[in-house]
DNA sequence: TCTCAGTACTCAGCGTTACTATGTACTGGT
DNA sequence: ACCAGTACATAGTAACGCTGAGTACTGAGA
C-alpha cells in the first residue's frame, strides 16, 4: 500500500467499517471482502481484525458467534447505539476536514489541467 | 483536539501544509497562523514544527534562514520540484479516498435529517 | 528596571493506528 | 495426503500528531 494512503486511512478506516456495519451486521472476513469491493483492495486482513477487536473493546459493536459451514466460527459484529453515535461524529469530523481541504484544493492550482 | 480529528489529520496534515506552501513560501509560525485562519484552530505549534522538519528531511522543501525584527530568525520553507510531485500524489490519494467515502455516505442513511 | 506578552523555533516522551508476517483451525475437493 | 478457501488472531514495527516543556529575542507597560 502507498505510504500516503496508509497514513490517510488512520482515523478513517474505523469510520468506514462502522459505515459498512450500519447497513447490516457482518463478520471480519466478510468486511474485508466488502472493503475490497469498494475499492480498498490493499487493506490487509490483519488490519481489519485488529480494528474489529478495537471497536469491540470500545463498546461500539455487539458480537455474536455464529457457526460457519466452511471454516471456524464467525464473529458477527453489529453496530449498537454507541456505535451509531461514534459514526455520526465520524461523519461530522470527516465533513469538516473534507470541506477545509476542498477549499485548499480550489486555491491550489498545481493539479489544474492534469488527469 | 478531538480524538477522531487527531487521527484523521495523520497523513492529511502534511498535504495541507504542502498545499499552503505551493501558494507562497512561509515560515513555521506563519504556517501555524494560516492553519488557524483556515479553521484548524487546534493544531499544536509543536506539531507543525515537527512536520516541517520531516518534510525538509524528505527533501520536499528548500529552507532559507531569514532574520526577523521581532524574535529569533525565521526558517522560510519553499516547495521544490519534489514537493510538487508529492503534493500532486497527495491530491490523487485524497481524491480516491474522498470518493470512496462519499459513496459510503450516500449509502449510509444514519445522518439523514440531521444537522 | 523588571516583567510580561508576542514572536519563533526545538525536543523528548507518549498514545494511536495501520502494516508485515506468521500462525491456528476447520471444510471440501483431488 | 495435500491444498485452496474460509475465518480469526497476534507480536513486532513504523509513522504521525499531541503534550508539555524549554530557549531566545523584541518591545511595551508597571
Amino acid at each position: 500500500m502507498g505510504r500516503q494512503m496508509t497514513e490517510m486511512l488512520k482515523g478513517t478506516l474505523e469510520g468506514i467499517v462502522l459505515a459498512l456495519l450500519v447497513g447490516a451486521p457482518a463478520y471480519g472476513y466478510e468486511i474485508t471482502a466488502q472493503l475490497r469491493e469498494r475499492g480498498f483492495t490493499e487493506i490487509a486482513e490483519g488490519t481489519v481484525y485488529a480494528l474489529l477487536v478495537r471497536i469491540e473493546q470500545k463498546g461500539l459493536v455487539d458480537v455474536e458467534k455464529v457457526p460457519s459451514e466452511k471454516g471456524p466460527p464467525r464473529k458477527v459484529y453489529s453496530l449498537n447505539a454507541q456505535g451509531r453515535v461514534e459514526l455520526a461524529e465520524f461523519w461530522k469530523t470527516w465533513g469538516f476536514l473534507a470541506d477545509r481541504i476542498g477549499e485548499l484544493h480550489t486555491t491550489d492550482t498545481t493539479t489544474e489541467g492534469e488527469n
